[in-house]
DNA sequence: AGCGGTCAAGTTGAT
DNA sequence: ATCAACTTGACCGCT
């Protein structure tokens, strides 16, 4: 069975994850910053309990998790143990209540840290920064049950087999809680399949295809020599990344994303994989909705030619 | 309620 | 030098 998998957020459906800022927070008296800081992560633990009953009951099969589920909780100045803030123990029953949740309907979790957590850093303080983000992302995951926690190679410096090379020394290291969640995807400017391909059959790291970022940053591997490659680094549900060109494949540049999914932009051999294709998709839940009533017609043409 | 300025973090390539 | 891109514009303070 294929899995559609919405992103963080929703287009329409009143569902929140409200943050804050560190300045605004460090403004605050310790007692009202923490008495802050704790309400805002009760409100998205409410929050993704409600985004797993919304996808639940709207056939998308996972939702990926924002990194700021718990706000500011890395932050060198702001960053807070939440079991110490005022009724924390009880917040981290709700995320458990949201892994039992999560499994009793089937809904797939996901993360995602963003652009600044690198394990191929030159620079000890950002590698060790970004340890501390993955830890807290497979702290939370262990609590709902989020079995991905999915990063970019980071940039080249000018040497991308001596990056991944540092990458690699760093993945010794992670946490037992990380390293059995990490998975690495390619990236538009950067690592193309074929260079991370290799890397992650030689590390056990599963690979996260992420389709559009191919076409945008191509290689010698087509689309289907990618696929099969990819599925073959999963040891569970393999998991990959749709999204189409804002301005089209004509336009000036091809990396931002669309609204919507053109299905052109599908590839025909995803049609029948056990697996989980996050939709990149700016109309959110709205775009998944789309995009399977575009496929189901699409079946219909194929069956009926047949 | 609406609006403008602001917000933790890295790296790259286009302009 | 600045900016946009990257999974996501949202928040805060002022009017």
């Amino acid at each position: 069975m294929l899995r559609l998998g919405l992103c963080c957020k929703f287009a329409e459906e009143p569902i929140k994850f409200p943050v804050t800022t560190a300045l605004y927070a460090m403004k605050l008296k310790p007692a009202q910053r923490r008495a802050r800081l704790a309400g805002l992560c009760r409100e998205n633990a409410a929050a993704l309990a409600a985004a797993i009953n919304y996808c639940a009951a709207n056939g998308i099969g996972s939702f990926r998790v924002n990194s700021q589920v718990l706000p500011l909780k890395t932050h060198p100045r702001a960053g807070y143990d939440l079991a110490a803030l005022p009724g924390g123990p009880e917040i981290i029953k709700d995320f458990k209540n949201c892994g039992a949740l999560a499994r009793k309907l089937k809904v797939r979790l996901t993360f995602h840290p963003d652009q600044f957590i690198l394990l191929s850093s030159e620079k000890a303080g950002v590698t060790e920064s970004s340890i501390k983000e993955l830890d807290y992302q497979a702290q939370v995951a262990g609590w709902i049950g989020a079995d991905v926690i999915n990063i970019h190679g980071g940039g080249a410096y000018g040497d991308k087999a001596a990056a991944l090379a540092r990458a690699g020394a760093v993945l010794e290291k992670l946490s037992p809680a990380v390293r059995a969640r990490l998975a690495l995807e390619n990236d538009d400017r950067i690592y193309s399949p074929a260079d991370l391909l290799p890397f992650c059959r030689a590390h056990k790291v599963p690979f996260v295809y992420d389709v559009h970022h191919h076409r945008c940053l191509p290689d010698a591997l087509s689309v289907e020599e990618v696929t099969r490659q990819a599925l073959k680094t999963w040891d569970r549900e393999p998991l990959f990344h749709l999204s189409s060109p804002r301005d089209g494949w004509g336009g000036a540049d091809p990396r931002p994303h669309h609204d919507y999914i053109d299905p052109g932009d599908f590839p025909a051999c995803w049609r029948r994989l056990d697996a989980t294709i996050e939709v990149e998709a700016k109309a959110k839940e709205l775009a998944i909705a789309r995009l399977r009533k575009d496929l189901a017609a699409y079946k219909e043409i194929s069956c009926s030619e047949k």
